[in-house]
RNA sequence: GGGCCUAUAGCUCAGUUGGUUAGAGCACUGCCCUUACAAGGCAGGUGUCGGGGGUUCGAGUCCCUCUGGGCCCACCA
């Protein structure tokens, strides 16, 4: 074994176990990765890392994207700034309570009181256990806390460089402070208001969702044809997939120009079976060519009844409640014997039931025209819902977001134009969703988990509320829960009384929250200092699916508070999807748990796969990818060793040969373009572009200089060979640092101090005062695969000598080759090399 | 119905403002124990660049059109 300089420690076999434990460690004990607050504005890059949903595990597609994210963020640290990369939980929401209900089979009911040191029992039976809404809470935090440890342990194995100092979950108490505040302030500029207004409802959840969260889904339907009795007794016909809701009927509706209806504008027609009367109206979003040409309005069956129902100023007939069933009582409007006699038939059935009841009771009336006819359409969901939404009237709170307010609406969409895209088609999206907005953002749910609106009400004389006499807290006394405390001028004796109030019991929409993400991180009028340094952020990277939400619900926002963009630029990062090109699902997801990923390839090659994946691109999942990139970080580990073995130093004057000067020269290309291509976000081209010359280093240039670096021609030519190797291999570990973190500072510690993920990226000015001609190591290259080739024809070994090489090229070529004569003859052992000038390049190997 | 992306080797993908004979990796095959690495190295074949038309001295690249795939939105009687 050769004698290593005394100040390298090069392990005897170097391998790639255990580095994530080693190294993940000590980067978080000593806070390798701190924020420094001291340095100034213009050093400072502030990320704005999504809040992953605490609702379950990770998968494979968090792996990715967060890995993209970390690559800026350790290309931007290198680059000599200070980096802000804080993280947060998304505990906040309907996913935590759903997960809370499935895993402990309990649900909430918030008339119950509270049970102290409550504990769950797992159990197999279907019935859940309703408990307390402060029970319930206690457990969606204990769940949270619990799934938190695992992702942060997840993040530290993956490398992610995140400062964890500066952590936060969007229900802990400073998230919970900015939101509300941030809400007042809405309130006080009247950006946020309340309304009385037909909501889209999910009844399973039982609360009101916004545009935003809409789904469709394909589910079958059937036409049901239906008469209606004109006044002179004759009939019309429409044709409704929800027959169920023909005592919710407030007019029929067919368009201006259809002359079958005509003459039945204005007229009035009688609903079969309750026999309520209505108008029929003429509009033209009727559509003379769907069902019969004439529909009925219902209160509510879409949102084009909404739209009817707003215009003709229609009156208001519910008869599904919040839970979506049929009211019990038979409502008002119903006055004939018959409407009220079947009554008690329908009330309190499912939408679903009632359909079929309604649809029987109309055939034996003789109003069902025909047969049922069978379809299959798209219906509304809620995203995370698994009963189609119903539409009801509720009193919700919103906030504006330009959907009602033209002025509004363009400076939005302003603000999508200044911010910076990539990649920049995805802006598209953008403009596509405020341009389509036909409403404001409602911001208030009916659920238990979550930021509560800071608000109570007064109640009148008769203990009823007005929700027109607001009470607001004070800034300073934030958070608060209305529901435990008190508003100030009154005592909690007051509380549910006349003249006494009453707490809003909704909590916000989870993206109210989300969508001060840069904020709460940035600690918004909790530390000026810091805020002052890191907001507006460098970079918000994102899925584009939720551009819509999260994306948009930020730039509103930042907009309304702060006149600005909340970040610079947005990195938008793509699917992972399955070998079949489809969307990766959840399921399987599942199956491939990122840890397990992590721990069989190690996780620089997981990270290698992830950083292949071009910025907004969806890509396959791909093991073989991962195998490379453990090949890739198994070769960085023998080529350190070999390099430091043969005495790799920082005695750059003694670099003279003109082999090492043209690898240099190379070298200093790829410095050039991966910096170009990292600042334009394209983390994959700079890392191809290492791995390229990487590759190529150690075939050709290590080959090259085996024998001279021993001492072959001399002192001088090895010096410079280990000068040289010293330089190649500071740099290229440096540039390979973001992408694959764990091996290189193994390396890095072999024979440097310090983390090398606080060295400086690599300056071409680094490379100037020793590169030289590049063209050079790429001649006498080709010339080697050449004889490379002719011993592989031969069957021989590479050890084989060349007798004689003939080489025919002109003449920069040929002092080209005679410049590195003696390392290609070592390499290739060739004994004999004649030169002749040509125009054409040929070179022919003689074998012995 | 509107918008965006996409189509290149068996697979995954590069291909810059149009410019020699369109590239890489994987896979496959063969050879080589070469004193960093056999979990390795070296070498090798592979293409109507989705179809059609146009602009140009020249098109994988620009324009038009058709087709396939993906995503977002709209429609929901």
């Amino acid at each position: 074994m050769t004698q290593l300089p005394p100040q390298h420690n090069v392990p005897e076999k170097p391998s790639l176990a255990n580095l994530e434990d080693k190294w993940g460690k000590k980067w978080v004990t000593e806070k390798t990765f701190a924020f420094d607050k001291s340095a100034p504005r213009e050093a400072v890059y502030a990320i704005d890392t999504p809040p992953p949903t605490v609702s379950g595990a990770l998968h494979v597609g968090h792996v990715f994207s967060y890995t993209h994210t970390d690559l800026i963020a350790r290309f931007q640290r290198m680059s000599g700034k200070s980096v802000f990369y804080p993280i947060g939980w998304d505990d906040n929401g309907l996913p935590t309570e759903r997960r809370v209900q499935n895993y402990f089979g309990v649900r909430c009911d918030p008339s119950l009181a509270y049970q102290a040191n409550y504990q769950p029992e797992k159990s197999d039976s279907e019935t859940q256990v309703a408990i307390s809404r402060k029970n319930f809470v206690e457990l969606c935090e204990y769940l949270t806390t619990e799934d938190e440890k695992a992702f942060e342990e997840l993040f530290q194995t993956l490398g992610l460089s995140i400062d964890w100092d500066y952590t936060y979950q969007t229900i802990d108490e400073k998230a919970r402070v900015v939101s509300q505040r941030a809400f007042l302030r809405n309130l006080e500029r009247q950006e946020a208001y309340q309304a009385e207004a037909p909501t889209l409802w999910d009844v399973t959840f039982k609360t009101a969702v916004a545009q935003a969260e809409l789904e469709d889904r394909e589910r079958p339907g059937a036409y049901h044809r239906i008469r209606f009795k004109k006044p002179d007794n004759s009939f019309v016909e429409i044709e409704t997939t929800r027959p169920e809701l023909l005592p919710a009927c407030v007019a029929l509706v067919a368009h201006p120009d259809d002359e079958r209806y005509k003459p039945l504008f204005g007229t009035t027609v009688k609903t079969p079976l309750f026999e309520v009367e209505v108008p029929v109206v003429a509009h033209s979003l009727a559509d003379p060519e769907k069902g019969s040409g004439i529909a009925m309005i219902c209160t509510f069956g879409d949102l084009t009844d909404v739209t009817w129902w707003r215009e003709f100023n229609l009156p208001t007939r519910p008869i599904i409640g919040w839970d979506g069933r049929i009211t019990k009582e038979c409502p008002s409007w119903i006055e004939s014997a018959s409407g009220i006699s079947l009554w008690p038939e329908i009330a309190g059935k499912t939408a679903h039931s009632a359909k079929e009841l309604i649809a029987n009771l109309l055939k034996d009336s003789g109003d069902l025209i025909g047969e049922i006819r069978p379809i299959t359409h798209p219906v509304k969901f809620f995203e995370k819902g698994d009963k189609p939404l119903e539409i009801v009237t509720t009193r919700q709170w919103y906030i504006k977001n330009g959907g009602r307010d033209q002025a509004l609406r363009k400076d939005l969409l302003g603000r999508g134009t200044e911010l910076n895209w990539h990649p920049d088609y995805m802006k598209v999206r953008y403009q596509n969703w405020v341009e389509g907005l036909n409403g404001d953002w409602l911001i208030s749910r009916q659920r238990f988990f979550g930021v509560p609106l800071p608000l109570w009400y007064r109640l009148d004389a008769n203990g009823n509320p007005d929700y027109s006499q607001v009470i607001t807290p004070n800034e300073a006394d934030l958070p608060i829960d209305p529901q435990s405390d008190v508003p100030s001028g009154f005592i909690e004796e007051q509380r549910n009384q006349p003249n006494g109030f009453i707490g809003d019991p909704d909590v916000m929409d989870t993206w109210a929250t989300s969508s001060l993400s840069p904020q709460i991180a940035a600690r918004w009028e909790l530390d000026k200092e810091l805020f002052e340094k890191v907001f507006p952020m460098n970079l918000r990277p994102q899925s584009h699916e939720i551009i819509r939400t999260w994306l948009f619900s930020s730039v509103v926002r930042a907009n309304s508070e702060h006149n600005s963009l909340p970040w610079t630029d947005v990195a938008i990062s793509g699917w992972i999807l399955d070998p079949d090109r489809k969307k990766m699902s959840k399921s399987k997801g599942n199956v491939i748990t990122p840890m397990n990923l992590l721990q069989e390839y190690g996780s620089d090659a997981v990270r290698y796969w992830a950083a292949m994946g071009r910025p907004g691109t969806d890509t396959a999942f791909d093991t073989g990818q991962m195998k490379i990139g453990r090949r890739l970080a198994i070769k960085i580990l023998n080529a350190s060793k070999f390099g430091l073995t043969l005495g790799a130093n920082s005695n750059f004057e003694n670099i003279t040969n003109p082999l090492d000067k043209s690898m240099l020269a190379q070298l200093t290309q790829v410095v050039e373009n991966a910096t170009k291509a990292f600042s334009t976000y394209d983390y994959t081209k700079a890392l191809e572009s290492v791995e390229t010359f990487f590759w190529n280093f150690t075939d050709d240039y290590l080959e090259l200089i085996k024998e001279r670096i021993y001492g072959a021609q001399g002192e001088a030519e090895a010096e410079s060979a280990k000068a040289a190797l010293g330089l190649a291999l500071s740099i290229l570990q440096r540039l390979f640092a973001p992408f694959l973190p764990f091996v290189t500072e193994e390396v890095w510690s072999w024979w440097q101090t310090g983390s090398i993920h606080k060295k400086p990226w690599p300056k071409a000015e680094e490379l100037h005062a020793y590169a030289e001609n590049p063209e050079l190591l790429a001649d006498v290259s080709a010339v080697l695969t050449e004889v490379r080739k002719a011993k592989t024809v031969a069957q021989l070994s590479m050890r084989a000598d060349v007798s004689q090489l003939v080489v025919i090229c002109n003449d920069v070529f040929a002092n080209h080759l005679k410049s590195a004569q003696k390392d290609l003859f070592a390499a290739g052992r060739v004994q004999n090399l004649e030169i002749t000038l040509g125009d054409e390049l040929s070179i022919k190997v003689s074998l012995v």
